[in-house]
DNA sequence: AAACACCTTTGAGTGCACTCGAAGGCAAGG
DNA sequence: CCTTGCCTTCGAGTGCACTCAAAGGTGTTT
C-alpha cells in the first residue's frame, strides 16, 4: 500500500501555498519533493505535515533563513536536538514579547475608543483631552 | 510661558525615530512641524504625545496610508469621530485576531519544545513522532 | 491536434517602510 | 573661518518574501 501522491497543483491548494511558492521554498531548501519518472514533483501526507509545521514556525515570526538553518540541523540528526530546541525557544520568547507589546499598544487603542465613546455620549467632559484621560489610568 | 522647543536632532532621540523618518512622516502628512524664522523645524511636548500615539497605532498593525486617512479625518473635526472610532475598532479587531493566530502557532511550537524535552529525557518513546504526539491533544 | 499540467533557468517586479547620499545652501557658536 | 546642524529636492538602495513572465521543453488527456 502506497500513500496518495499529490502533484504540485493539487498540493498547492491543499497547503494554501502557490506552486510558485512551493518551488521557491524548495529552492531555498525548506522543503524537498520527490519526482516521478518524468521529473514531475509529487508530495505525500508526510509533506503536508511538514509544510504545516513550517507554517507554524513562520506564523510565530521565524524568518526563512532561520527556518533554513533549522532544516539543516534536522538533516544532521538527533545530535542537533539541543540546538533546535534552543532555536524554537528563542522564537517562542520573541513571539511572546511581541504579543506583550502588541497588547500594550492595544490597551491604548482601546482607551482611545472608550474616550471617543465618552465624548460621543458626553460622559467625558468636552474639555478633557485624551492625554488627560489616559493619565488617569497611570496612578 | 512657552513650552520647550525641540529641534529635529533632539526630538529624534526623544521619540526614537530618525530625523530621516520624521521628515518622511511629515512628507506623508502624518505629522506637522512648526518652523522658526529660518525655516528650521521645531517640535513641542504636544508633538511628543502625537508621535507616541501614532506609534501605538502603528504598533497594532495600522499601515501608513490608513494612518494618513486617520489624520485627514482628525483635521476635519469632531464630525468624523464616528469614522475614526470605526477605524480604530477595525485595527483592534484585526490585531486581536493576529494575536489569537499567533497564540495558536505558539501552542504548536511549545508542544514541539516539550516533545524535544520528552525525547531527550526519554519520557516519550523513541518511536513516537511529533505528529503522533500532537494528535494526543486533539481528542 | 490542441489543451493542460508540469518542468527548467533567469531575471524582473511588487509592497512596505524606511534609509541614505548627493549637491547645494543658510545661520549660530567656538 | 570652520564646524555643526539644519534646510531642500530627488532619486536610488535595502530587506523580506514572494510573484510572475519569458521561452522553450515533456508527457498525458480530450
Amino acid at each position: 500500500m502506497h500513500e496518495k501522491q499529490y502533484r504540485i497543483g493539487e498540493f498547492s491548494k491543499l497547503v494554501g501555498l502557490s506552486a510558485y511558492t512551493l518551488r521557491y521554498y524548495e529552492d531555498q531548501d525548506l522543503i524537498l519533493s520527490q519526482r516521478d519518472e518524468n521529473g514531475v514533483r509529487y508530495y505525500t501526507a508526510e509533506d503536508i505535515r511538514w509544510i504545516g509545521f513550517i507554517l507554524h514556525l513562520k506564523g510565530t515570526g521565524m524568518r526563512l533563513n532561520e527556518l533554513k538553518r533549522y532544516v539543516q540541523l534536522r538533516a544532521q540528526g538527533d545530535g542537533t536536538i539541543g540546538e533546535r530546541r534552543a532555536m524554537l525557544q528563542k522564537v517562542k520568547d520573541d513571539a511572546e514579547a511581541d504579543i506583550a507589546e502588541l497588547q500594550m499598544h492595544l490597551k491604548v487603542l482601546s482607551r482611545k475608543i472608550d474616550w471617543y465613546d465618552g465624548k460621543t455620549d458626553h460622559t467625558i467632559p468636552d474639555t478633557e483631552s485624551f492625554h488627560d484621560y489616559l493619565q488617569k489610568f497611570n496612578k
